[in-house]
DNA sequence: CAGGGAGATTAGAGCGCTCTAACGATGATA
DNA sequence: TATCATCGTTAGAGCGCTCTAATCTCCCTG
């Protein structure tokens, strides 16, 4: 994109101000919606503006005041509802705040990731919001210097930094106890890798279950992916015999497991039960109807936003982790074992 | 979001040519990677800069260049898995052109997509690229006169203004064929009423189903949303006869249908054949397995960035609509008639 | 009618960078 | 030795706005 647009020049607060015999000051005022404007000379800008197609320029503005007025708001994976939700969030929250939110998508790379903070720093964002980054704590606590950030879905608070996130264990408790509730004794779970909270959600299911006297977990690594769920269920299907209940790292992965496994000709519920984590949108099509933990992906957004505004007016000072409660989606997905 | 982040005030260039002790148009020219810098100098440059933890305010940069090197894109729902494919598209694109992309999303709301336009020429985007937008096309137009666009999935050519989109008569046609070949004789079309290429796609519906004989279509009004294809199922449900065959604007909207219609007991595609468009990510779950036209978002996308630059860099001039060739994906929500 | 505000308007100095034109130094050329 | 490119570097004038402080009106008060 070499030249802008092959259309001249666009006009100016200074054209403007000629035009309608007022000083360029004025016309600032005008377009900041300044009380001190007499109605006259208000609509006598206004109507020069018009005439003469003006419009501000946001990044003349942007430096003349020192502040972008804007948050970055870094999302992973658009292929992922998850994402979708919070961001529904947190422009929610924005809209009642008055801020303009600037999106990037990774794409799930971490080189991409932090690229995507640096550029997002260089433009001088008011702060930050990362969705279930997956970058290394340090580089997002190098970043947290230079401008607020809060991390959603993982736990990442320090100096500047704050993290929205469920209650991971919870979630896994009330997963667990679901399961044996259902008459399930033994539970394998998939793993999220190095996605955003699946530690703390690993950790959860292993408690919890030792809580409720299920033996050992047995772990399958993954990562937050359908595909993984694939892998999964391939490396499932090449046992001697299958669990009774799988719970995956996230619905998506849920979704890999459940086709690969029917595919198989095995019989979800009633061969294995199948739990995700996310409730996106997919967990609740009929034909899926996975039974899942639902995290309120919107109202961590809006927390999100939220905490960053605290933070940035210097309400907020000690680094916080806000947990959402988490809320069990029972659905077709999960019965008792057919043994029971 | 008053102050910006209460840790004083960043390093500038300024400051980093006096630490190294040169100009700052030598700061400049280090980070703008001009080869006229010696390897010395430009070295103690970078030393400088890194000690004083600078990075170069992207505002100021685009502000004193007059031009932002950055692509406005606006997706319309976040939760629509076209978009994601869209978007991958044009990022793939951009990054082999080296351009920056700037996301909005205006969540389906025509008065969102405005703002959000206006706001991208406010920032002064290079270009925008507009997915599937509602947004009447005189005002779409009107934008154009201040930046190249290009829309994709609807005809809006015009001074500046250009289109990308699958040949959507060719894609009705496929599908409509298909469904012949199974041995259909009526077919009802649930319309995408004023989401984007909704027309050209009727029409396409009526005129192919005109050429191989299948009498008057049925159309069912209704929008780009799951909450459509319930409220088509609905209506279907309601008539003493249920259509042999259903031809649905959009796959989410075929999913809807599909929901409903098994909720209540009709099975697809005994019962009623269904098909989609946008062959998405959604369309291919096994448990979907959704007959759908693929009208190969990412090319789209990426076609939609070449188009742009082609644009601004004067290689074209002539508004023009690019088409895609679609293509029919079977899966198993299309059989031939029960009666058949 | 002087004095004092309040309200409306403006001058002018930046914001942090880019970019043109000019500069000094160096070595090649005549 | 004077002349001239060439290369690396720099001075300085903006880019289009914001914002503080000053100014200018007009009206009220005593």
């Amino acid at each position: 994109m070499s030249r802008t647009n092959g259309l001249g020049d666009l006009p100016t607060m200074d054209d403007v101000a000629v035009a309608a015999g007022v000083s360029r000051a004025l016309v600032s005022l005008v377009f900041r919606d300044s009380p001190k404007v007499s109605a006259e000379r208000r609509e006598r800008v206004l109507d020069a503006a018009k005439q003469l197609g003006y419009r501000p320029n946001a990044i003349a503005r942007d430096l003349a005041s020192r502040r972008s007025g804007t948050v970055g708001v870094l999302l992973n994976d658009l292929h992922n509802p998850f994402f979708a939700g919070v961001y529904d969030g947190v422009e929610m929250a924005a809209g009642e705040m008055g801020l303009r939110l600037v999106l990037t998508v990774s794409r799930q790379r971490d080189a991409g990731e932090h690229a995507a903070i640096e550029t997002m720093l260089g433009q001088r964002v008011d702060g930050m919001i990362l969705a279930s980054p997956r970058l290394d704590t340090n580089l997002i606590l190098d970043a947290a210097a230079f401008t607020p950030i809060v991390v959603v879905g993982r736990d990442v608070a320090g100096p500047n930094c704050d993290s929205v996130m469920t209650d991971e264990v919870a979630g896994a408790n009330l997963v667990v106890r679901h399961l044996h509730a259902l008459g399930h004794r033994s539970l394998t779970h998939i793993d999220g890798g190095r996605g955003a909270g699946a530690l703390a959600r690993r950790r959860g299911v292993v408690e919890a279950a030792a809580a409720v006297g299920i033996g050992p977990v047995d772990i399958i690594p993954g990562d937050f992916t359908e595909s993984a769920g694939v892998a999964a269920a391939r490396e499932l299907l090449a046992r001697p015999s299958l669990p009774t209940a799988v719970f995956a790292a996230n619905d998506l992965v849920a979704i890999g497991l459940m086709t690969t496994l029917e595919e198989a000709g095995v019989q979800v519920p009633n061969d294995v039960s199948l739990v995700g984590f996310d409730n996106t949108s997919l967990a609740g099509l009929r034909h899926i109807a996975l039974t899942t933990v639902d995290q309120s992906c919107p109202e961590m957004g809006h927390q999100a936003m939220s905490v960053l505004r605290q933070r940035s007016e210097g309400i907020r000072d000690e680094p916080t982790v806000t947990l959402t409660v988490p809320r069990l989606v029972t659905r077709r997905s999960t019965s008792a074992p057919r043994s029971a």
